[in-house]
RNA sequence: GGCGACGUGGCCGAGUGGCUAGGCACGGGUCUGCAAAACCCGCUACACCGGUUCAAUUCCGGUCGUCGCCUCCA
């Protein structure tokens, strides 16, 4: 496959460190209140990602951190009243909870900084021992102009960049770049004991002493948010390599911002929307969509709009998930109507002819030889730096090739399951696995309101079938009428 | 000022030197007690101006416009 890297800034052709295992670290967030929808994207990125890697048989490693000591955290903590570690640890979990909910999985490390201070600890030694930091009072800081390739990430000039630089009350920079490895505690700061005094580590240093613990040197691809290749990406890169004096990472890898009307969402405009917000309003399918239908690298724009738009997308999916499950035979999603004892739902006939008796097999070859030519340009679009728009659209071209089929009576049961099978593949890469699933139960009293609904059309009593209607979809499901029955399909 | 991205049909959003993206919305039709789902048909674009080319939305240059980073930020 071809990745694109922000450091050469063009798609190489990716090729892991070790032959047969991919190792990914991410920027996870900083837990200091409850994660945005901007924060969702490179996890549902690293997520797909993962399971990209492993459809092609790798094994892979995913490290996302979770950011637990930091200034903001500290802030919130004495505005609040109460201790650092409680804030974030509400809030770590607050995420694992949100984010848990788009059905995803986990990353298989979830690494906190505060459980590494030693490893944070030992990286900073090293960095002083090979005199890229220097200590400055109970401050330990970064010698930015040690660091030679310093801004090769950003590509910003280091002469550019010390215009804008500011240094902040209190600290003890010998040049305005160089940043903080170790901050010395303040009284009531919490802190933890270092051989240069009690204190906490700085913001950047815990993802490099973590990535490499946990990947070693020149891991396959870092991730995060674009706007952290500077300066959080410019200083893990100074950190890491640095102290190993060798490549840090193989291909970095960013995604685009979120707009908000027009805007980039920040706390200071006011338009931040939490994941939770979101996951409330809609399923986790829709907003997983959502993101697949913009490259992961562009801007996009979300609103209340996109997410409609990809909830008809889902719908879409699932629907046709649920016809070739009814048409495979497989599910029972389909109820044959009570008052007519033999009538089957569109009996697909196991015998590979259609309801009307003609024979399927050459439709049959022919739409499952259209399938693998999707296939493969799912396969395509994926490999050329994760295209999930146009991964999508192939699925969504196979879904529309199946309804075709299934409306024209070509689809014997055998087919449809070989299709559904190709198609949960699919959806399970791109995580939307939940398109695929049934209807799970129906309740009972939704049930038992169709079939009474179902004997009054019988009666061409259409009034009370029709109030009947209304209330199962109040219930939150759907009434399909179909020949010789009726579908219950649930609608959220 | 420096670095970078981008301007595609009503909307979102892929992509390509000549050949259908896809979804949503909309209009017509089929099916149907109603409805939904689904299918068929229609709507067909590439900011502007030059240049290269047999041919450019796609390459090059410029103009205009939008956005991000350079400061905490996914």
């Amino acid at each position: 496959m071809r990745l694109y890297d922000s450091m050469s800034q063009e798609k190489r052709e990716f090729v892991p460190r070790d032959p047969d295992h991919v190792t990914m670290y991410f920027c996870g967030p900083t837990v200091y209140n409850l994660v945005h929808i901007g924060n969702a994207r490179p996890f549902v990125v690293s997520m797909v990602a993962k399971r990209y890697f492993e459809s092609l048989g790798y094994r892979v490693t995913l490290v996302e951190n979770i950011t637990d000591i930091d200034d903001r955290i500290i802030l919130k903590a004495i505005d609040q009243g109460r201790t650092a570690a409680e804030v974030a640890a509400e809030f770590a979990q607050a995420y694992r909870e949100d984010t848990d909910r788009l059905g995803l999985g986990r990353p298989d490390v979830e690494p906190l900084a505060t459980e590494h201070i030693s490893d944070i600890i030992g990286l900073i030694t090293e960095l002083l021992e090979r005199g890229h930091a220097y200590q400055a009072g109970s401050d330990v800081y970064f010698d930015v102009d040690s660091f030679e390739e310093y801004g090769k990430l950003s590509k910003q000039q280091v002469t550019e960049m010390r215009h804008g630089a500011r240094v902040a009350m209190g600290e003890d920079k010998h040049a305005p770049l160089d940043f903080a490895l170790w901050k010395g505690a303040k009284p009531g700061e919490p802190a933890w004991d270092s051989p240069w005094g009690p204190g906490r580590p700085g913001w950047h240093i815990e993802c490099s002493a973590m990535s490499l613990k946990y990947l070693g040197q020149g891991f396959d691809i870092h991730g995060g948010g674009r706007d952290l290749i500077f300066p959080h990406h410019e200083n893990e890169i100074a950190q890491a390599e640095g102290a190993r004096e060798s490549q840090f990472v193989r291909f970095w890898m960013h995604n685009g911002m979120l707009n908000l009307s027009q805007e980039k969402m920040s706390k200071s405009l006011g338009n931040i929307l939490t994941l939770r917000e979101v996951l409330d309003q809609h399923r986790p399918e829709a907003l997983i969509t959502v993101f697949l239908g913009s490259h992961y690298r562009s801007p996009m724009e979300f609103s209340e709009e996109v997410l409609r738009e990809a909830e008809q997308q889902v719908d879409r999916l699932r629907n046709v998930f649920l016809e070739l499950a009814d048409r495979a035979g497989s599910a029972a999603s389909a109820r044959v109507s009570a008052f007519q004892p033999g009538a089957e739902v569109r009996p697909a006939g196991a015998d590979g002819t259609t309801p009307e008796g003609v024979t399927a097999a050459g439709s049959t070859a022919s739409i499952l030889q259209k399938v693998a030519t999707r296939q493969e340009a799912f396969a395509d679009a994926m490999a050329d730096d994760l295209n999930t728009a146009a991964a999508l659209a192939e699925l969504f071209g196979i879904a529309r090739e199946a309804n075709a089929a299934l409306a024209a009576g070509e689809l014997d049961a055998d087919t449809a399951a070989q299709m559904r099978a190709e198609m949960v593949k699919m959806v399970h890469v791109l995580g939307l696995d939940a398109v695929a699933g049934g209807n799970d139960h129906v309740p009972d009293e939704v049930a038992a309101m169709a079939e009474e609904r179902q004997q009054c059309r019988a009666r061409r009593d259409f009034a009370r079938a029709d109030e009947l209607r209304t209330t199962i979809a109040q219930c939150g499901y759907e009434v399909r009428d179909v020949p010789g029955g009726y579908k219950i399909v649930r609608t959220r």
